[in-house]
RNA sequence: GGUGCCAUAGCUCAGUUGGUAGAGCAACGGACUGAAAAUCCGUGUGUCCCUGGUUCGAUUCCAGGUGGCACCA
């Protein structure tokens, strides 16, 4: 029997958890999260993981499964991920992934070139160097050690032209001599589904989620993680705006308000991700027969 | 009902001594391979309330209208 995984995608608050869960049930299969915040299990209410009767209806892996404190990245999930569903293609034919983490979702989908991890000295050493010599002297040093990157690169991105440079410096070899710019073949096949609607109920949906996120106790939560504010699993919409309240920065109305323009902003950056990928079919939330009939077509 | 003030971008407002306009916020578009809910780049999106008048030319000046606010009745 061919395995197929089934990508269901979108903008933060479009529905993909309920939606996923219909198409799950359905056909009588499990979800694998794609979500790089609610694999964290100190966040729940600002990662909008699924309620405890959504998890008790589907099986789901991936949801709040590690700890803010790991430094976690996309290639160690391309690495579990995989490793799962190679398992999880034991027993069922296919298999959906829900979630909107697009660089996850391309890791599985498409694969990540292999490179060390960062080492963490070398990359808060950069750190510094761009707080103290600004970002040209970042640049320079690219120039010398991998010239063909610095072509390519944003170079006014710090943190690309900072990784490109810890990996150079720690392995003595080019960035770009580690990238293959290929996707990897995978051992089963994938349909990708995107939800969308209109722009303005999508910002509606935002915001009203936000508010219920305040009354069921997100400032709470993030209180509770305050003193982890440096990690990077916190550097989160619905975390940092609350982080600058604590810290005295801004107003707590301030801090709400912040998280709802920046959960659009993300939705935004979602969509823009996806548009580009012409495999992905669209589909707005309520169009669930719509979904599976879709589905099924291609696995005929 | 009378008088005064106001009407310009999605919002708050600036401005044009008459040559069709700009800030903040919001918004929109894009990039993306070990930080990705991160990080970075780009974009004013406009019947200047409506109708007439004056003028080569009106968003700007004048008249009337409409709407809002304030005060007086």
């Amino acid at each position: 029997m061919p395995k197929t995984l089934v990508v269901l995608t979108g903008p933060t608050g479009i529905g993909k958890t309920s939606v996923g869960i219909k198409i799950a049930q359905h056909f009588n299969t499990e979800i694998v999260s794609s979500d790089s915040r609610q694999i964290y299990k100190e966040l729940s209410i600002g990662t909008a993981v699924p309620s405890k009767e959504e998890l008790r209806t589907v099986l789901h892996h991936f949801i709040q499964s590690h700890s803010i404190t790991e430094n976690y990245n996309a290639s160690r999930y391309e690495t579990e991920a995989l490793n799962l569903l190679e398992d999880l293609f034991k027993k069922k034919d296919i298999i959906l992934m829900v979630g909107g983490s697009m660089l996850y979702i391309d890791a599985i989908c498409k694969g990540i070139d292999i490179m060390p991890d960062a080492d963490q000295e070398i990359r808060a050493s950069l750190k510094k160097e761009l707080e103290t010599n600004g970002l040209e002297s970042l640049r320079l040093q690219l120039k010398t050690l991998d010239p063909e990157y610095y072509k390519s690169v944003d170079l006014k991105n710090p943190n690309r032209i900072i990784h490109a440079l810890e990996i150079s410096i720690q392995t003595g070899k080019p960035y770009s001599s580690f990238r293959s710019n290929k996707a990897k073949s995978r051992p089963f096949s994938i349909i990708k589904i995107a939800l969308n609607c209109n722009r303005e109920i999508l910002h509606n949906r935002i915001n009203q989620r936000v508010e219920k996120m305040v009354e069921a106790g997100l400032e709470a939560e993030a209180r509770s993680v305050y003193t982890q504010k440096h990690l990077n699993a916190l550097n989160t919409v619905g975390y940092r705006e609350w982080f600058a309240h604590f810290d005295g920065e801004i107003t707590r109305e301030k801090a709400i308000e912040l998280i709802k323009r920046n959960s659009r902003r993300y939705a935004r950056k979602q969509i823009t991700w996806v548009r580009k990928d012409e495999t992905v079919k669209w589909f707005s939330p309520d169009q669930v027969k719509e979904i599976i009939e879709y589905i099924e077509a291609q696995i005929k």
